[in-house]
DNA sequence: TTCCTTGCAAAACTTTTGCATTAAA
DNA sequence: TTTAATGCAAAAGTTTTGCAAGGAA
């Protein structure tokens, strides 16, 4: 019996794939969404895990750390994690939260500023606001 | 004796001038610059300011909502207020959390998505990520 | 055994809210 | 005087941390 592909994805990137984790990996990369830490707590209890608030924090954060996840931030309110961290781009529906990825060739840039002295592109976050049409 | 054109410009957005609002005012306004609600609080305290954490947020708030100041939302741990109201984008140094105004001159979109049906884009944040050159 | 991870609770932080008091018009 | 704003403290929401117990190698 060979190791499942999500203990394999974590053991590549250095993470020891515990219950706990494994669970989090299977739920969060699935498909690409955007989930919260309580989102994401909430579901795994209801599916009768057993996990806690503090592990789904400090895995979401490892998870980040070694690239398996992405942070976003879009509202002040709380962090969501992408679970596509693949470059792309985002709309965000201020009435309802919605996030929507948006596909990096879907956006050129024809023009962008120089870097200040010192420092380089580490990446570029583009959040697309939309509102009801009038 | 006339209004000083700080009150002035208060009371023509409908938000009657008083003295913690004035206060506020000045020091966000007086130039473009993104501060933190702590920061506003410290300042103000720091001059001698006879004022409270809670009316500084309702008033960062209540500032916000009449398009007096906008309210950033760079990186997960709290907000930023920029003085700055005219339509531009930021360089976030993710070092030293430091942020840089992009004016619109300096970026030119050759392409975005159109927004899905029923909606229609409210603004465009965009964060240039920098980091220390390698 | 040895080291790492987890769970729980408490702490830390940011922001909001309830309510009596104070200030503005 | 009448209405709205302030201050204080407490509450609320999110995230982190300390530490004892549990699990993997």
């Amino acid at each position: 019996m060979h190791a499942k592909p999500t203990e394999q994805r974590l053991s590549e990137c250095g993470i020891r794939p515990t219950a706990q984790r494994v669970q989090i990996a299977l739920l969060l990369l699935a498909a690409p969404q955007h989930l919260s830490a309580e989102q994401i707590l909430a579901s795994l209890r209801s599916s009768g895990a057993r996990v806690s608030k503090a592990t789904v924090y400090n895995t979401l954060n490892l998870f980040a750390a070694h690239g398996l996840i992405r942070q976003l931030s879009v509202d002040g309110s709380r962090a969501w994690f992408d679970s596509n961290v693949d470059a792309h781009y985002h709309f965000h529906d201020v009435a309802t939260g919605a996030l929507i990825d948006v596909p990096v060739p879907e956006v050129e840039f024809s023009k962008l500023p120089a870097p200040p002295p010192g420092t380089e592109v580490a990446g570029i976050d583009l959040v697309i606001r939309l509102r009801k049409k009038s």
